[in-house]
DNA sequence: CACGGAATAGTCATACTTGACTATGTTTGC
DNA sequence: GCAAACATAGTCAAGTATGACTATTCCGTG
């Protein structure tokens, strides 16, 4: 949820916004670098609400359904800026869903093995072909596609030398 | 879910075992390559059975506590190779937390950057060392291992060039 | 100027996850 | 020979996440 909350705060320190605005800015600029959910975006701000680091204001834009405009408040740029630190100084495990498949891959015959195993290979290709063909992005979310890159060629480089032996 | 799923079915494939007993060798030895944690393991296993994923069998050693015996079942054996087969084909997006924390980087004073930054670092360090003196690990959990080293040293390189900028 | 599709702005039931807790049995150092 | 630490075997309340759904407004095109 950390993370989740320092994305939000992040992006409503740059400028107050409405739910929609963030979830359309999140789907459509960051769907690479984070997994936040719209869902879980209203509901995480309405618990931001409930402890004070975000303020609401209703607002109305001629006859569109009316807006719940969220801005940070001065504890939540405080709880921002803790929550930042730790995690640029934090290193997890990386754990991705296929780590456990990789645990597994011996029980499966070994053409449907490498038949799996390409279709990864095609599948992070597709991926790192994608973020090298964004314009030189926003410079803000710059470092995390960046790093992205590096991280699914590392995996691919990695995976293509499974496939060898 | 679904690869926590995986994990356990795989588990349980090898051979029929009681929960503390599965989460005992998650614990020691596949802490670095998956996230499950006990209260879920506990939950899914009993999702897993209300699915008909697996059976249990209760049993009583001694004066010890009961236990529940889980051993998978033919669907199961089944869902396991549907499951694996999906998951070893994936390749979804590496999201970590700290993704997010790089986007904000730019919020810190400089220093304070470089400081977090460079915890960061020893923490990988400290991880990619850890997984080294690993004397060669238990075949199976292998590959997930050697991809994780192979992760995290990309990453590290990764960190040493940026704090050189 | 009517109609379909996209944009706007969310809500909700359901499912998943986990820190904290319970409770008994076994071993070990002194 | 007993108290403390450790192993065994879980449970539960509370927090989080999300696919599916609702409902209105705007805009372009025939």
């Amino acid at each position: 949820m950390d993370h989740h909350a320092l994305l939000l705060l992040g992006l409503l320190k740059n400028q107050a916004q409405h739910g929609y605005q963030l979830n359309d800015f999140i789907e459509k600029n960051l769907a690479r670098v984070t997994n936040l959910k719209k869902a879980t975006a209203y509901a995480l701000l309405e618990r931001l609400r409930e402890s004070g680091l975000v303020a609401v204001k209703l607002e109305q834009e001629g006859n569109r359904p009316p807006r719940k405009v969220y801005a940070i408040t001065q504890s939540g740029e405080t709880e921002f800026l803790n929550l930042l630190r730790t995690e640029l100084s934090s290193a997890e495990p990386i754990s991705s869903p296929e780590s456990t498949a990789l645990m597994f891959m011996s029980e499966l015959e070994p053409d449907e093995r490498m038949a799996c195993l390409n279709i990864r290979l095609e599948k992070l290709n597709a991926h790192i072909a994608n973020l090298e063909n964004i314009p030189t992005h926003k410079s803000a979310v710059n470092f995390a596609l960046e790093r992205q890159v590096v991280l699914l060629k590392a995996d691919r480089n990695w995976l293509m030398g499974v496939l060898e032996r």
